[in-house]
DNA sequence: CCGAACCGTCCAAAATAGTCGAACAGCTTA
DNA sequence: TAAGCTGTTCGACTATTTTGGACGGTTCGG
Protein backbone atom coordinates (compact mmCIF):
# COMPACT_ATOMS: atom_id res chain seq x y z
CA UNK A 1 0.00 0.00 0.00
CA UNK A 2 2.45 2.18 -1.39
CA UNK A 3 1.56 6.25 -2.36
CA UNK A 4 -0.37 8.93 -2.30
CA UNK A 5 -4.13 8.46 -1.93
CA UNK A 6 -5.03 11.37 -3.85
CA UNK A 7 -3.17 10.06 -6.92
CA UNK A 8 -4.39 6.81 -6.83
CA UNK A 9 -7.75 8.30 -6.59
CA UNK A 10 -7.24 9.82 -9.63
CA UNK A 11 -6.65 7.15 -11.20
CA UNK A 12 -9.18 5.66 -9.83
CA UNK A 13 -11.66 8.16 -11.62
CA UNK A 14 -9.79 7.19 -14.67
CA UNK A 15 -11.04 3.97 -14.54
CA UNK A 16 -14.65 4.84 -13.08
CA UNK A 17 -14.69 7.27 -16.74
CA UNK A 18 -14.36 4.81 -18.64
CA UNK A 19 -15.77 2.10 -16.79
CA UNK A 20 -19.12 4.33 -17.60
CA UNK A 21 -17.90 5.95 -20.66
CA UNK A 22 -18.30 9.24 -19.34
CA UNK A 23 -19.93 10.58 -16.26
CA UNK A 24 -20.68 13.20 -13.82
CA UNK A 25 -19.88 13.83 -10.36
CA UNK A 26 -22.75 12.56 -9.15
CA UNK A 27 -21.57 9.47 -11.00
CA UNK A 28 -18.22 9.48 -9.99
CA UNK A 29 -19.32 10.18 -6.21
CA UNK A 30 -21.79 7.11 -6.11
CA UNK A 31 -19.64 4.66 -7.97
CA UNK A 32 -16.43 5.56 -5.53
CA UNK A 33 -18.45 6.36 -1.92
CA UNK A 34 -16.90 9.75 -2.07
CA UNK A 35 -18.81 13.40 -1.74
CA UNK A 36 -19.61 15.08 -5.14
CA UNK A 37 -17.76 17.89 -4.12
CA UNK A 38 -14.75 15.73 -4.17
CA UNK A 39 -15.31 13.85 -7.59
CA UNK A 40 -15.50 17.50 -8.86
CA UNK A 41 -12.53 18.93 -7.59
CA UNK A 42 -10.87 15.45 -9.20
CA UNK A 43 -12.79 15.67 -12.36
CA UNK A 44 -11.79 19.23 -12.78
CA UNK A 45 -7.53 18.46 -12.08
CA UNK A 46 -7.88 15.85 -14.56
CA UNK A 47 -9.51 18.42 -17.23
CA UNK A 48 -6.93 20.68 -16.88
CA UNK A 49 -4.04 18.32 -17.53
CA UNK A 50 -5.54 17.24 -20.71
CA UNK A 51 -6.74 13.46 -19.76
CA UNK A 52 -10.06 14.14 -19.58
CA UNK A 53 -12.60 16.72 -21.48
CA UNK A 54 -15.80 17.84 -21.02
CA UNK A 55 -18.96 18.60 -21.86
CA UNK A 56 -21.95 20.38 -21.01
CA UNK A 57 -21.35 18.83 -17.38
CA UNK A 58 -20.09 14.94 -18.27
CA UNK A 59 -16.84 13.95 -18.07
CA UNK A 60 -14.63 11.66 -20.64
CA UNK A 61 -11.32 10.52 -20.94
CA UNK A 62 -9.66 12.09 -23.82
CA UNK A 63 -7.45 11.07 -26.77
CA UNK A 64 -4.39 12.41 -24.73
CA UNK A 65 -4.03 8.38 -23.88
CA UNK A 66 -4.02 7.65 -27.57
CA UNK A 67 -1.40 10.16 -28.23
CA UNK A 68 0.61 9.37 -25.11
CA UNK A 69 0.08 5.22 -26.29
CA UNK A 70 0.80 6.21 -29.78
CA UNK A 71 4.02 7.55 -28.96
CA UNK A 72 5.49 5.15 -26.56
CA UNK A 73 4.71 2.59 -29.26
CA UNK A 74 6.47 4.43 -31.99
CA UNK A 75 9.57 4.99 -29.28
CA UNK A 76 10.08 1.19 -28.86
CA UNK A 77 12.88 0.02 -31.11
CA UNK A 78 11.14 -3.27 -32.30
CA UNK A 79 7.87 -1.56 -32.89
CA UNK A 80 9.91 0.50 -35.05
CA UNK A 81 12.09 -2.51 -37.22
CA UNK A 82 8.81 -4.74 -37.50
CA UNK A 83 5.67 -2.08 -37.79
CA UNK A 84 5.95 -2.85 -41.71
CA UNK A 85 6.11 -6.48 -41.73
CA UNK A 86 3.37 -7.22 -38.98
CA UNK A 87 0.71 -6.69 -41.50
CA UNK A 88 2.49 -7.92 -44.51
CA UNK A 89 2.72 -11.17 -42.34
CA UNK A 90 -1.02 -10.70 -42.26
CA UNK A 91 -1.70 -10.26 -45.72
CA UNK A 92 0.41 -12.61 -47.00
CA UNK A 93 -1.44 -15.42 -44.38
CA UNK A 94 -5.18 -13.73 -43.83
CA UNK A 95 -4.80 -14.54 -39.33
CA UNK A 96 -3.90 -12.15 -37.05
CA UNK A 97 -0.68 -11.33 -36.55
CA UNK A 98 0.62 -9.89 -33.27
CA UNK A 99 3.70 -8.33 -31.78
CA UNK A 100 4.44 -9.08 -27.90
CA UNK A 101 6.87 -7.67 -25.51
CA UNK A 102 7.34 -8.20 -22.01
CA UNK A 103 7.08 -5.61 -19.54
CA UNK A 104 6.67 -5.99 -16.01
CA UNK A 105 6.68 -9.66 -15.54
CA UNK A 106 3.60 -9.20 -18.73
CA UNK A 107 3.15 -9.83 -21.86
CA UNK A 108 2.03 -6.33 -23.96
CA UNK A 109 1.05 -7.06 -27.27
CA UNK A 110 2.27 -3.94 -28.92
CA UNK A 111 1.15 -4.40 -32.38
CA UNK A 112 -1.91 -6.62 -34.27
CA UNK A 113 -2.78 -6.28 -37.95
CA UNK A 114 -5.44 -8.93 -39.28
CA UNK A 115 -5.63 -10.18 -42.73
CA UNK A 116 -8.44 -11.33 -44.33
CA UNK A 117 -9.65 -14.45 -42.70
CA UNK A 118 -8.89 -13.51 -39.21
CA UNK A 119 -11.39 -13.65 -36.41
CA UNK A 120 -11.76 -10.63 -33.95
CA UNK A 121 -10.91 -12.08 -30.87
CA UNK A 122 -10.74 -8.62 -28.62
CA UNK A 123 -6.49 -8.59 -28.92
CA UNK A 124 -5.49 -5.24 -29.23
CA UNK A 125 -2.52 -3.07 -28.79
CA UNK A 126 -1.83 -2.30 -25.21
CA UNK A 127 -3.31 -5.56 -24.28
CA UNK A 128 -1.67 -6.85 -21.38
CA UNK A 129 -2.13 -10.79 -20.56
CA UNK A 130 0.23 -13.30 -18.40
CA UNK A 131 2.89 -14.46 -20.05
CA UNK A 132 2.14 -18.23 -19.12
CA UNK A 133 -0.85 -18.16 -20.90
CA UNK A 134 -0.24 -18.09 -24.98
CA UNK A 135 2.42 -19.33 -27.48
CA UNK A 136 4.09 -15.58 -27.77
CA UNK A 137 4.53 -15.16 -23.92
CA UNK A 138 6.01 -18.20 -23.38
CA UNK A 139 8.66 -17.80 -26.07
CA UNK A 140 9.17 -15.14 -24.20
CA UNK A 141 9.75 -17.24 -20.93
CA UNK A 142 12.11 -19.81 -22.86
CA UNK A 143 14.54 -17.23 -23.75
CA UNK A 144 14.56 -15.99 -19.94
CA UNK A 145 17.41 -16.56 -17.91
CA UNK A 146 15.87 -19.38 -15.48
CA UNK A 147 16.49 -17.05 -12.33
CA UNK A 148 14.47 -13.89 -13.93
CA UNK A 149 11.35 -16.53 -15.14
CA UNK A 150 11.10 -17.31 -11.06
CA UNK A 151 10.94 -14.41 -10.36
CA UNK A 152 8.17 -13.43 -12.27
CA UNK A 153 6.39 -16.38 -11.48
CA UNK A 154 6.45 -15.39 -7.69
CA UNK A 155 5.44 -12.05 -8.56
CA UNK A 156 2.67 -12.95 -10.86
CA UNK A 157 1.72 -16.36 -10.24
CA UNK A 158 0.46 -19.17 -12.07
CA UNK A 159 -3.40 -18.46 -11.74
CA UNK A 160 -5.47 -20.21 -14.59
CA UNK A 161 -6.97 -18.30 -17.30
CA UNK A 162 -9.15 -21.26 -18.75
CA UNK A 163 -9.19 -24.97 -17.79
CA UNK A 164 -6.54 -25.51 -20.18
CA UNK A 165 -4.08 -23.06 -18.68
CA UNK A 166 -0.47 -24.73 -17.45
CA UNK A 167 -1.07 -24.10 -13.67
CA UNK A 168 2.08 -26.34 -12.96
CA UNK A 169 5.58 -25.00 -12.04
CA UNK A 170 7.38 -28.28 -13.04
CA UNK A 171 4.90 -28.59 -16.42
CA UNK A 172 5.75 -24.85 -17.39
CA UNK A 173 9.53 -25.57 -16.85
CA UNK A 174 9.74 -28.77 -19.33
CA UNK A 175 7.34 -27.06 -21.87
CA UNK A 176 9.86 -24.14 -21.43
CA UNK A 177 12.73 -26.40 -22.19
CA UNK A 178 10.85 -28.07 -25.61
CA UNK A 179 10.15 -24.28 -27.16
CA UNK A 180 13.28 -23.52 -26.65
CA UNK A 181 14.73 -26.41 -28.65
CA UNK A 182 11.90 -26.26 -31.09
CA UNK A 183 12.53 -22.50 -31.59
CA UNK A 184 8.84 -21.81 -31.51
CA UNK A 185 5.87 -22.13 -29.16
CA UNK A 186 1.97 -23.46 -30.00
CA UNK A 187 -1.35 -23.90 -28.18
CA UNK A 188 -4.77 -23.49 -28.08
CA UNK A 189 -7.50 -22.43 -25.44
CA UNK A 190 -5.33 -21.40 -22.81
CA UNK A 191 -5.91 -18.12 -23.06
CA UNK A 192 -9.10 -17.61 -24.83
CA UNK A 193 -11.19 -20.80 -24.90
CA UNK A 194 -11.52 -20.81 -29.10
CA UNK A 195 -8.34 -19.38 -29.97
CA UNK A 196 -5.15 -21.17 -31.22
CA UNK A 197 -1.68 -19.31 -31.20
CA UNK A 198 1.93 -20.18 -32.90
CA UNK A 199 4.45 -17.72 -31.68
CA UNK A 200 8.88 -17.61 -32.22
CA UNK A 201 10.42 -15.52 -30.06
CA UNK A 202 12.84 -12.68 -31.69
CA UNK A 203 16.08 -13.06 -30.52
CA UNK A 204 19.21 -10.45 -31.31
CA UNK A 205 22.27 -11.11 -29.23
CA UNK A 206 21.37 -13.43 -26.79
CA UNK A 207 18.42 -11.42 -25.53
CA UNK A 208 14.55 -11.60 -25.97
CA UNK A 209 13.51 -8.34 -27.37
CA UNK A 210 9.94 -9.88 -28.19
CA UNK A 211 7.97 -12.29 -30.23
CA UNK A 212 5.78 -12.57 -33.51
CA UNK A 213 2.74 -14.64 -33.30
CA UNK A 214 -0.38 -15.61 -34.85
CA UNK A 215 -3.91 -16.03 -33.44
CA UNK A 216 -6.40 -18.04 -35.16
CA UNK A 217 -9.49 -20.56 -34.35
CA UNK A 218 -8.09 -23.61 -32.84
CA UNK A 219 -9.19 -25.51 -35.48
CA UNK A 220 -7.02 -24.05 -38.12
CA UNK A 221 -4.06 -24.70 -35.26
CA UNK A 222 -4.57 -28.44 -34.86
CA UNK A 223 -3.91 -28.81 -38.40
CA UNK A 224 0.20 -29.87 -38.61
CA UNK A 225 0.64 -29.07 -41.96
CA UNK A 226 -1.09 -25.55 -41.66
CA UNK A 227 0.30 -24.85 -38.71
CA UNK A 228 3.83 -25.82 -39.48
CA UNK A 229 3.73 -23.51 -42.95
CA UNK A 230 2.67 -20.80 -40.48
CA UNK A 231 5.64 -21.54 -38.22
CA UNK A 232 7.75 -21.39 -41.54
CA UNK A 233 6.38 -17.93 -42.56
CA UNK A 234 6.94 -16.91 -38.73
CA UNK A 235 10.35 -17.77 -39.06
CA UNK A 236 11.03 -15.62 -41.89
CA UNK A 237 9.62 -12.75 -40.93
CA UNK A 238 11.46 -13.33 -37.91
CA UNK A 239 14.72 -13.18 -39.65
CA UNK A 240 13.83 -10.13 -41.24
CA UNK A 241 13.64 -8.17 -38.26
CA UNK A 242 16.06 -9.67 -36.88
CA UNK A 243 18.38 -8.63 -39.13
CA UNK A 244 17.46 -4.98 -39.08
CA UNK A 245 17.36 -4.67 -35.88
CA UNK A 246 20.91 -5.71 -35.52
CA UNK A 247 21.95 -3.21 -38.45
CA UNK A 248 20.10 -0.45 -38.04
CA UNK A 249 16.89 0.89 -39.35
CA UNK B 1 -5.65 27.41 -11.85
CA UNK B 2 -8.06 25.06 -10.76
CA UNK B 3 -7.37 21.76 -9.00
CA UNK B 4 -5.17 19.31 -7.08
CA UNK B 5 -1.52 20.10 -6.70
CA UNK B 6 -0.35 16.81 -6.22
CA UNK B 7 -2.61 15.49 -8.89
CA UNK B 8 -1.05 18.22 -11.86
CA UNK B 9 2.41 16.91 -10.56
CA UNK B 10 2.09 13.26 -11.08
CA UNK B 11 0.97 13.89 -14.37
CA UNK B 12 4.41 16.62 -14.90
CA UNK B 13 6.06 13.71 -13.89
CA UNK B 14 4.27 11.60 -16.69
CA UNK B 15 5.28 14.67 -18.98
CA UNK B 16 9.34 14.57 -17.69
CA UNK B 17 9.13 10.50 -18.29
CA UNK B 18 8.40 10.53 -21.19
CA UNK B 19 11.09 13.30 -22.24
CA UNK B 20 13.49 11.98 -20.73
CA UNK B 21 12.58 8.95 -21.68
CA UNK B 22 12.37 6.94 -18.00
CA UNK B 23 14.16 8.17 -15.24
CA UNK B 24 15.20 7.63 -11.35
CA UNK B 25 14.32 9.69 -8.64
CA UNK B 26 17.27 12.37 -8.82
CA UNK B 27 16.73 13.16 -12.29
CA UNK B 28 13.19 13.68 -12.23
CA UNK B 29 14.10 16.09 -9.10
CA UNK B 30 16.19 17.95 -10.86
CA UNK B 31 13.86 18.67 -13.80
CA UNK B 32 11.00 19.76 -11.82
CA UNK B 33 12.92 21.53 -9.10
CA UNK B 34 11.37 19.24 -6.20
CA UNK B 35 13.55 17.51 -3.23
CA UNK B 36 14.55 13.61 -4.67
CA UNK B 37 12.17 12.07 -1.58
CA UNK B 38 9.31 13.79 -3.01
CA UNK B 39 10.08 12.72 -6.31
CA UNK B 40 9.85 9.40 -4.86
CA UNK B 41 6.55 8.92 -3.48
CA UNK B 42 5.22 9.97 -6.91
CA UNK B 43 6.92 7.48 -9.21
CA UNK B 44 6.19 4.77 -6.64
CA UNK B 45 2.96 5.48 -6.54
CA UNK B 46 2.49 5.67 -10.17
CA UNK B 47 4.06 2.37 -10.48
CA UNK B 48 1.09 1.27 -8.37
CA UNK B 49 -1.38 2.68 -10.74
CA UNK B 50 0.23 0.45 -13.15
CA UNK B 51 1.19 3.33 -16.06
CA UNK B 52 5.17 3.41 -14.57
CA UNK B 53 7.04 0.36 -14.34
CA UNK B 54 10.37 0.08 -12.86
CA UNK B 55 13.29 -1.86 -13.53
CA UNK B 56 16.09 -1.33 -11.51
CA UNK B 57 16.02 2.28 -9.95
CA UNK B 58 15.15 3.56 -13.39
CA UNK B 59 11.29 4.06 -13.97
CA UNK B 60 9.43 4.68 -17.44
CA UNK B 61 6.04 5.17 -18.39
CA UNK B 62 4.42 1.90 -19.39
CA UNK B 63 1.86 0.48 -21.91
CA UNK B 64 -1.01 1.19 -20.10
CA UNK B 65 -1.28 4.22 -22.21
CA UNK B 66 -1.54 1.97 -24.94
CA UNK B 67 -3.93 0.07 -23.58
CA UNK B 68 -6.40 2.62 -22.27
CA UNK B 69 -5.53 4.58 -26.23
CA UNK B 70 -6.26 1.65 -27.83
CA UNK B 71 -9.45 0.82 -25.87
CA UNK B 72 -10.67 4.65 -26.26
CA UNK B 73 -10.10 4.55 -30.29
CA UNK B 74 -11.75 1.36 -30.35
CA UNK B 75 -14.87 2.90 -28.67
CA UNK B 76 -15.49 5.88 -30.61
CA UNK B 77 -18.15 4.55 -33.22
CA UNK B 78 -16.98 6.69 -36.21
CA UNK B 79 -13.78 4.52 -36.17
CA UNK B 80 -15.72 1.49 -35.96
CA UNK B 81 -17.33 2.27 -39.32
CA UNK B 82 -14.35 3.51 -40.89
CA UNK B 83 -11.26 1.51 -39.63
CA UNK B 84 -10.96 -0.90 -42.47
CA UNK B 85 -12.31 1.45 -45.17
CA UNK B 86 -9.49 3.72 -43.62
CA UNK B 87 -6.33 1.28 -44.77
CA UNK B 88 -7.94 0.38 -48.04
CA UNK B 89 -8.51 3.60 -49.29
CA UNK B 90 -4.68 4.13 -48.18
CA UNK B 91 -3.49 1.12 -50.47
CA UNK B 92 -5.38 2.21 -53.29
CA UNK B 93 -4.01 6.16 -53.52
CA UNK B 94 -0.25 5.00 -51.89
CA UNK B 95 -0.60 8.24 -49.68
CA UNK B 96 -1.37 8.82 -45.72
CA UNK B 97 -4.42 8.72 -44.94
CA UNK B 98 -6.22 9.90 -42.08
CA UNK B 99 -9.57 9.77 -39.73
CA UNK B 100 -9.86 13.41 -37.59
CA UNK B 101 -12.60 14.01 -34.99
CA UNK B 102 -13.31 17.19 -33.08
CA UNK B 103 -12.76 16.99 -29.41
CA UNK B 104 -12.42 19.90 -26.84
CA UNK B 105 -12.25 22.34 -29.79
CA UNK B 106 -9.15 20.21 -31.22
CA UNK B 107 -8.15 18.20 -34.37
CA UNK B 108 -7.83 14.75 -32.97
CA UNK B 109 -6.11 12.39 -35.24
CA UNK B 110 -8.08 8.85 -34.72
CA UNK B 111 -6.41 6.98 -37.42
CA UNK B 112 -3.43 7.05 -39.91
CA UNK B 113 -2.95 4.67 -42.18
CA UNK B 114 -0.01 4.94 -45.29
CA UNK B 115 0.32 3.74 -48.61
CA UNK B 116 3.53 3.05 -50.54
CA UNK B 117 4.14 6.52 -51.58
CA UNK B 118 3.23 7.65 -48.29
CA UNK B 119 5.88 10.25 -46.51
CA UNK B 120 6.26 10.58 -42.86
CA UNK B 121 4.98 13.31 -41.84
CA UNK B 122 4.84 12.67 -38.11
CA UNK B 123 1.59 12.22 -38.23
CA UNK B 124 0.23 9.66 -35.67
CA UNK B 125 -3.26 8.61 -33.97
CA UNK B 126 -3.74 10.33 -31.01
CA UNK B 127 -2.00 13.68 -32.18
CA UNK B 128 -3.78 16.76 -31.52
CA UNK B 129 -3.45 20.03 -33.85
CA UNK B 130 -5.40 23.24 -34.28
CA UNK B 131 -8.95 22.94 -35.68
CA UNK B 132 -7.66 25.86 -38.48
CA UNK B 133 -4.25 24.84 -39.63
CA UNK B 134 -5.15 21.73 -42.24
CA UNK B 135 -7.88 20.69 -44.30
CA UNK B 136 -9.59 17.61 -41.94
CA UNK B 137 -9.98 20.21 -39.44
CA UNK B 138 -11.31 23.33 -41.74
CA UNK B 139 -14.10 20.95 -42.90
CA UNK B 140 -14.79 20.21 -39.81
CA UNK B 141 -15.32 23.72 -38.73
CA UNK B 142 -17.11 24.68 -42.03
CA UNK B 143 -20.52 22.28 -40.67
CA UNK B 144 -20.58 23.40 -37.20
CA UNK B 145 -22.65 26.05 -35.94
CA UNK B 146 -21.03 29.22 -36.17
CA UNK B 147 -21.90 29.64 -32.67
CA UNK B 148 -19.74 27.01 -31.69
CA UNK B 149 -16.84 28.41 -34.70
CA UNK B 150 -17.06 31.76 -32.35
CA UNK B 151 -16.13 30.07 -29.23
CA UNK B 152 -13.48 27.26 -30.29
CA UNK B 153 -11.74 30.29 -32.05
CA UNK B 154 -12.27 32.63 -28.59
CA UNK B 155 -11.08 30.13 -26.26
CA UNK B 156 -7.90 28.40 -28.88
CA UNK B 157 -7.02 31.59 -30.69
CA UNK B 158 -5.48 31.61 -34.71
CA UNK B 159 -1.81 31.27 -33.56
CA UNK B 160 0.17 30.42 -36.59
CA UNK B 161 2.02 27.08 -36.78
CA UNK B 162 3.61 28.21 -40.29
CA UNK B 163 4.27 31.46 -41.92
CA UNK B 164 0.96 30.24 -44.57
CA UNK B 165 -1.24 29.58 -41.53
CA UNK B 166 -4.48 31.76 -42.02
CA UNK B 167 -4.22 34.28 -39.04
CA UNK B 168 -7.35 36.45 -39.71
CA UNK B 169 -10.76 35.96 -38.42
CA UNK B 170 -12.38 36.87 -41.13
CA UNK B 171 -10.29 35.14 -43.66
CA UNK B 172 -11.44 31.86 -41.96
CA UNK B 173 -15.24 32.52 -42.43
CA UNK B 174 -14.53 33.19 -45.88
CA UNK B 175 -12.84 29.86 -46.14
CA UNK B 176 -15.02 27.65 -44.63
CA UNK B 177 -17.94 29.26 -46.62
CA UNK B 178 -16.00 28.04 -49.97
CA UNK B 179 -15.44 24.59 -48.15
CA UNK B 180 -19.13 24.21 -47.88
CA UNK B 181 -20.50 25.06 -51.14
CA UNK B 182 -17.16 22.73 -52.53
CA UNK B 183 -17.81 20.21 -50.25
CA UNK B 184 -13.89 19.63 -49.60
CA UNK B 185 -10.90 21.58 -48.41
CA UNK B 186 -7.77 21.88 -49.78
CA UNK B 187 -4.33 23.78 -48.44
CA UNK B 188 -0.60 23.40 -48.23
CA UNK B 189 2.37 23.88 -45.79
CA UNK B 190 -0.29 25.93 -43.44
CA UNK B 191 0.27 22.75 -40.94
CA UNK B 192 3.58 21.56 -41.49
CA UNK B 193 5.90 23.13 -44.24
CA UNK B 194 6.28 20.52 -47.70
CA UNK B 195 2.63 18.91 -46.13
CA UNK B 196 -0.40 19.17 -48.11
CA UNK B 197 -4.02 17.66 -46.83
CA UNK B 198 -7.48 17.00 -48.74
CA UNK B 199 -10.05 16.62 -46.87
CA UNK B 200 -14.12 15.67 -46.75
CA UNK B 201 -16.89 15.76 -43.76
CA UNK B 202 -18.35 13.11 -42.48
CA UNK B 203 -21.75 14.31 -41.99
CA UNK B 204 -24.78 12.29 -40.68
CA UNK B 205 -27.47 13.88 -40.22
CA UNK B 206 -26.59 17.36 -40.62
CA UNK B 207 -23.83 16.61 -37.62
CA UNK B 208 -20.40 16.61 -38.17
CA UNK B 209 -18.80 13.09 -36.73
CA UNK B 210 -15.47 13.63 -38.16
CA UNK B 211 -13.06 13.85 -41.25
CA UNK B 212 -11.36 11.83 -43.73
CA UNK B 213 -8.53 12.86 -45.40
CA UNK B 214 -5.18 12.79 -47.67
CA UNK B 215 -1.68 13.99 -46.25
CA UNK B 216 1.16 14.32 -48.98
CA UNK B 217 3.98 16.22 -50.24
CA UNK B 218 3.31 19.89 -51.08
CA UNK B 219 3.77 19.47 -54.99
CA UNK B 220 1.62 16.23 -55.25
CA UNK B 221 -1.72 18.34 -54.02
CA UNK B 222 -0.71 21.14 -56.26
CA UNK B 223 -1.56 19.34 -59.15
CA UNK B 224 -5.27 20.01 -59.95
CA UNK B 225 -6.47 16.51 -61.48
CA UNK B 226 -4.16 14.63 -59.13
CA UNK B 227 -5.94 16.68 -56.18
CA UNK B 228 -9.66 16.28 -57.81
CA UNK B 229 -8.70 12.12 -58.42
CA UNK B 230 -7.66 12.20 -54.58
CA UNK B 231 -11.10 14.33 -53.86
CA UNK B 232 -13.64 11.96 -55.59
CA UNK B 233 -11.46 8.86 -54.27
CA UNK B 234 -12.65 10.31 -50.67
CA UNK B 235 -15.59 11.27 -51.74
CA UNK B 236 -16.75 7.68 -52.51
CA UNK B 237 -15.29 6.02 -48.98
CA UNK B 238 -16.93 9.13 -47.25
CA UNK B 239 -19.93 7.63 -48.93
CA UNK B 240 -19.84 3.87 -47.53
CA UNK B 241 -18.53 5.45 -44.37
CA UNK B 242 -21.48 7.37 -44.00
CA UNK B 243 -24.41 4.82 -45.21
CA UNK B 244 -22.50 2.11 -42.49
CA UNK B 245 -22.77 4.79 -39.31
CA UNK B 246 -26.19 5.35 -40.15
CA UNK B 247 -27.47 2.28 -40.90
CA UNK B 248 -25.75 0.14 -38.22
CA UNK B 249 -22.43 -2.07 -38.79
C1' DC C 1 -47.57 26.45 -14.94
C1' DC C 2 -45.20 25.81 -10.92
C1' DG C 3 -42.57 23.28 -7.48
C1' DA C 4 -39.82 19.45 -6.25
C1' DA C 5 -35.84 16.97 -7.26
C1' DC C 6 -32.07 16.41 -9.61
C1' DC C 7 -27.89 18.13 -11.66
C1' DG C 8 -22.96 20.64 -11.69
C1' DT C 9 -20.51 24.11 -9.33
C1' DC C 10 -18.51 26.98 -5.63
C1' DC C 11 -16.67 28.19 -0.95
C1' DA C 12 -14.44 28.12 3.53
C1' DA C 13 -13.39 25.52 7.66
C1' DA C 14 -11.39 21.09 9.56
C1' DA C 15 -8.46 17.21 9.27
C1' DT C 16 -5.85 14.39 6.79
C1' DA C 17 -2.10 13.50 3.82
C1' DG C 18 1.73 15.40 0.94
C1' DT C 19 6.09 17.51 1.72
C1' DC C 20 10.99 17.55 2.74
C1' DG C 21 15.46 17.20 5.23
C1' DA C 22 18.26 13.93 7.06
C1' DA C 23 20.11 9.34 7.28
C1' DC C 24 20.81 4.62 5.33
C1' DA C 25 22.47 1.11 2.05
C1' DG C 26 24.21 -0.12 -2.30
C1' DC C 27 26.88 0.89 -6.30
C1' DT C 28 30.51 2.90 -9.17
C1' DT C 29 34.52 5.73 -9.61
C1' DA C 30 38.90 7.96 -8.30
C1' DT D 1 39.77 2.51 0.42
C1' DA D 2 37.06 6.45 0.51
C1' DA D 3 34.39 9.86 -1.69
C1' DG D 4 30.44 10.57 -4.40
C1' DC D 5 26.79 9.06 -6.62
C1' DT D 6 22.45 6.45 -6.70
C1' DG D 7 17.49 4.78 -4.89
C1' DT D 8 15.21 4.24 -0.75
C1' DT D 9 13.14 4.88 4.11
C1' DC D 10 11.44 7.48 8.03
C1' DG D 11 8.93 10.90 10.81
C1' DA D 12 7.51 15.55 11.95
C1' DC D 13 5.54 19.77 10.14
C1' DT D 14 2.59 22.27 7.35
C1' DA D 15 0.26 22.97 3.38
C1' DT D 16 -3.31 20.45 1.03
C1' DT D 17 -7.06 17.69 0.27
C1' DT D 18 -11.36 16.86 2.03
C1' DT D 19 -16.12 17.82 3.06
C1' DG D 20 -20.85 19.54 4.01
C1' DG D 21 -23.57 23.04 2.91
C1' DA D 22 -25.35 26.58 -0.17
C1' DC D 23 -26.19 28.48 -4.91
C1' DG D 24 -28.15 28.57 -9.62
C1' DG D 25 -29.46 25.93 -13.40
C1' DT D 26 -32.33 22.35 -15.77
C1' DT D 27 -35.62 18.54 -15.90
C1' DC D 28 -39.34 16.23 -14.56
C1' DG D 29 -44.11 15.37 -12.98
C1' DG D 30 -48.19 17.08 -10.90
Amino acid sequence: MSGMKSVQRAFDVIDVLWKLDGAGPTEIANEMDIPRSTAHVYLQTLESTGYVVSTAGTYKLSHAFLSMGSRIQQRNQIYQVSRRAIPDLAEETGEVVTLVIEEAGEAVFLQRESGEKAIELGLYAGLTLPLYSHAAGKTILSQLPSKRVDEIIDTRGLEPVTTETITDRERLREELETIRSDGYAVDWDQQIEGMGTIAVPIVVDDTVEGSIGIACPTERVKNESYRMELVNKLRETNETITIKYRYGT
